[in-house]
DNA sequence: GCATCTGAGTTGGACATTCAAACTCAGGAG
DNA sequence: CTCCTGAGTTTGAATGTCCAACTCAGATGC
């Protein structure tokens, strides 16, 4: 049976691409990744418009991938800040990919600008496609996608 | 120096989210990655406007994502179809990535709809996160950010 | 030779999203 | 009591998306 012949939207990558797919999700997740934390912060690092950051961290917090948690520095009042949960940090292997193909295909001539290192040990962290019998499988090996019971076709 | 001191559009993240970055474009490579390659299959496969469908296409050959290819069957005019280039390919781990983290966090009760298998070996194929010197990374390894030439400081 | 079909778009108007700038609101500082 | 700051909301213009209908070129049927 074709690939076609099955629902486009059951599927995870077009689930997550639900999720992710704007200019702006996977930016923000990113400069959480990164530390920042607040609204103002956000707004003024990534030059979204106010009202934008307010739904886009609305649109994680409602899918989990972001928790909205009260903070309070001694002697002022109670504020919010935006953390991820662990579903959000389990995105960093997308991040990860996006930020090596943008390396490999879209750096300046002055090459990458960050590189991401293991801490313990300092090499640098890459993802890899493996399969589970430990081959790498690179661009031109061949792969097969095979339907299993979540499937579903199309109406 | 803090991340947030740094250029966000400089940022290979960045640069990746700007041509993937919308509800369509990671579909139609997806689906241009599984063999469907004609402009009416992908409208009707995707169930995408067609004018939006041009639009995308458009700008996937514009990045060198995609070719644009002239074919012609025995007695029938010339005709396009879409056909991913090196770059192109080189998405498969962000596909991957993406349908991966789905897999795990948005799959239905029946569980995942796809799996993709390793064609010499049948193994499924995943995404990992290693450092150059071969540990695993998992979503509570530390990591850390160094920029390089490339970084730009914010204006 | 003329009407028809099919693949591959274009065009037009309705609807939704994004943007930037101004406005609100609460609590602490002066 | 007024000002300041963080964290949003509101508002109207600009832009993007959707759908349906239209175009256009090269077979094909008769």
């Amino acid at each position: 049976m074709p690939w076609s012949d099955y629902d486009s939207s059951t599927c995870s990558i077009a689930r997550t691409a639900q999720i992710l797919g704007d200019r702006w999700t996977v930016l923000v997740v990113r400069d959480l990744f990164n530390g920042v934390r607040r609204f103002d912060e956000l707004q003024d690092h990534l030059g979204i418009a106010r009202d934008i950051l307010t739904k886009r961290l609305a649109l994680l917090v409602d899918e989990d991938l972001v928790e909205r948690r009260v903070y309070q520095v001694e002697g002022a009042r109670a504020r919010h800040e935006y953390v991820l949960t662990q579903a959000g940090r389990e995105l960093r292997t997308v991040l990860v990919a996006l930020m090596d193909w943008g390396d490999h295909h879209r750096a300046g001539p002055a090459g990458p600008p960050v590189s991401l290192q293991h801490k313990d040990c300092g090499a640098e962290i890459h993802t890899h496609l493996v399969c589970d019998a430990g081959h790498e499988i690179d661009p031109s090996t061949r792969a097969e996608l095979n339907p299993l019971a979540g499937a579903r076709l199309r109406s």
